[in-house]
RNA sequence: GGCCCGUUCGUCUAGGGGUUAGGACAGGAGAUUUUCAUUCUUCAAACAGGGGUUCGAUUCCCCUACGGGCUACCA
């Protein structure tokens, strides 16, 4: 049987990291086995909706390019609908199902009177000894209940929790657990409004579609023996798929998962893509748009609770469907690493060739410094890509797009005392005659300042401030060989005037 | 509170009955460089605690502590 596995995100608000990472899970194991990877949109709470939430759940997947064969945005597949509030009119069948078959029942109590019974009784759950106690099919006469329904009285349906059982099942990445029926409770299947609560649709659409791994966060651990007596329950229990929980992620400080506001915090992205909510509009920021590279972002996140068992730390797509497996996943939570996540992401900026780093960034500084040649944009790139550690940095490296407009105060107080012993009409001689390779510039520059009785430090330091306005930069020739010689010339005279 | 899951350097992790407990990020020191960055070398840094089992436990078992998750007509 080939592997199927899915993601199924709710779409109330923009795709987490976390959830990233489950979808790349999914993906990986998915493409490692020839099977398929699905997207379902669990939009079941109708009242949790947010305006545009799946679409940025598709635009983040595309973007990180793992994207899925079928499902919702991707093309049709063969269990077309991929959106559970499409498929709305096939749960309720199931759930009337397990009715006939005595594993659930119908339950009329009201919000008050499950309010009253949860203050009535200490650590009140619906459940076997408490459901004789409630409103519902079990309790009402058959005629009474028949009466209600018939009256389109409010009512959901609820499963029939066994009193004393043990539920087992194997975990791919946990192992065997094992839950007592009396720690669980008599879940809510259907809802009063007809659409069926994840529980449901979760294990109607995972059978339906053929699923055989479903791959998701720790949080839904409590509810998997849930899951497993519905599929018993249902009689589908052969053919259930095999499960693996994966552990959290964590906040970098403190305690607790990942959220949203830690981001906003500790000033790290949490969301692929930028995000403005509908309602308030709030900005949150996105990797994309902070300069990560999508496959900085997959080889971060592929290690954030995975690792090889080799030494290996880049790993290329194809290279990391080869290498996944479900055995190699940690069981503990991991926090995010946001340090590990800027490194990974310089290390693939020095992997671009000059070509495509002054692609990927050409918008940016056409924006900022006017239209650039584009052979000179390489050129550029490549005396700075080795201190870039987001795309986004190149704004900070206006002076090879432009002339300098101010100088830093403390680097021109280094170079002060340069002008009494520098003859600028000599230096543009030697700058108009200057050779046209990076070390032989070098040398020449060397020589110079030697003839003329200059220190070669405060001549270099001179020579860097005029073209680049401080004491930091790419090296001198590399410099001059980009900008020129006329800009160069022109630099150094501007910054000798200024002094 | 109850239930479930977990615990190796600050962080991500490898390992697994006998190892100098390995790597990476971050940090320190040094080399290279006119500067910064890069690169290279190098240093420091961990098996939560207590009981077992065993000739031997970081590794297996139990307990405790700590951390996390769940406990909705949310997913």
């Amino acid at each position: 049987m080939s592997v199927r596995v899915r993601f199924a995100p709710s779409p109330t608000g923009p795709l987490h990291i976390g959830g990233v990472r489950t979808a790349l899970y999914n993906y990986l194991f998915a493409k490692k086995h020839q099977g398929d990877f699905i997207l379902r949109i669990e939009d079941t709470d109708q009242n949790r909706l947010v305006q545009g939430a799946e679409q940025y759940i598709i635009e983040a997947l595309k973007w990180l390019n793992i994207e899925p064969n079928e499902g919702v945005g991707f093309g049709d597949g063969p269990y077309f609908p991929y959106r559970q509030s499409d498929r709305k009119n096939s749960y309720a069948q199931y759930a009337e199902q397990l009715i006939r078959n005595g594993f659930a029942y119908y339950a009329f109590d009201s919000e008050q009177e499950l309010e009253a019974l949860k203050n009535a009784i200490p650590n009140f759950k619906y459940d076997a000894v408490t459901r004789m106690q409630g409103k519902n099919s079990l309790t009402l006469s058959t005629q009474e209940v028949e009466q209600r329904i018939a009256n389109k009285e409010a009512y959901v349906i609820r499963i029939k929790i066994p009193e004393d059982e043990i539920v087992r099942f194997a975990d791919e990445i946990r192992g065997n657990v094992l839950v007592n029926t009396t720690q669980m409770d008599d879940k809510v299947l259907l809802k009063s409004d007809g659409m069926p609560t994840y529980h449901l649709a979760n294990v109607c659409d995972d059978h339906i579609m053929k699923i055989t791994h479903v791959i998701r966060g720790e949080e839904w651990l409590p509810s998997a023996p849930l899951h497993v007596l519905l599929y018993r329950f249902l009689g589908w229990e052969e053919t259930m798929p095999k499960f693996a929980h994966l552990p959290l992620l964590l906040k970098p400080d403190g305690n607790g998962k990942l959220s949203k506001r830690d981001g906003d915090r500790l000033g790290f992205p949490v969301f692929p893509l930028e995000w403005t909510d509908p309602k308030t509009n709030e900005i949150s920021s996105g990797y994309k748009q902070q300069g990560y590279l999508p496959e900085a972002v997959i080889n971060m996140l592929a290690f954030l609770g995975w690792n090889p068992g080799t030494e290996q730390e880049f790993f290329s797509e194809e290279e990391l469907i080869n290498a996944f497996s479900l055995e190699h996943i940690h069981k503990a939570g991991a926090k995010f690493d946001f340090e590990k996540a800027k490194w990974f992401n310089a290390e693939y900026i020095k992997l671009l060739s000059n070509e495509k780093l002054a692609d990927l960034v050409k918008e940016k500084i056409n924006n900022l410094f006017g239209q650039q040649d584009a052979n000179y944009l390489a050129n550029a790139m490549a005396l700075i890509k080795e201190r870039l550690t987001f795309l986004n940095d190149v704004e900070h490296f206006s002076y090879l797009f432009k002339s300098i407009e101010k100088y830093e105060s403390s680097s021109i107080e280094k170079i002060n005392k340069i002008k009494d012993a520098l003859d600028i009409q000599k230096l543009e001689n030697l700058l108009n005659a200057l050779p046209t390779e990076s070390s032989s510039i070098e040398i020449a520059l060397k020589e110079f300042a030697n003839q003329n009785q200059l220190k070669i430090g405060d001549f270099m330091k001179f020579l860097r401030v005029s073209l680049v306005g401080e004491l930091s930069g790419p090296a001198i020739p590399d410099l001059i060989l980009l900008l020129g010689k006329e800009e160069t010339t022109k630099r150094i005279k501007n910054c000798f005037i200024q002094l």
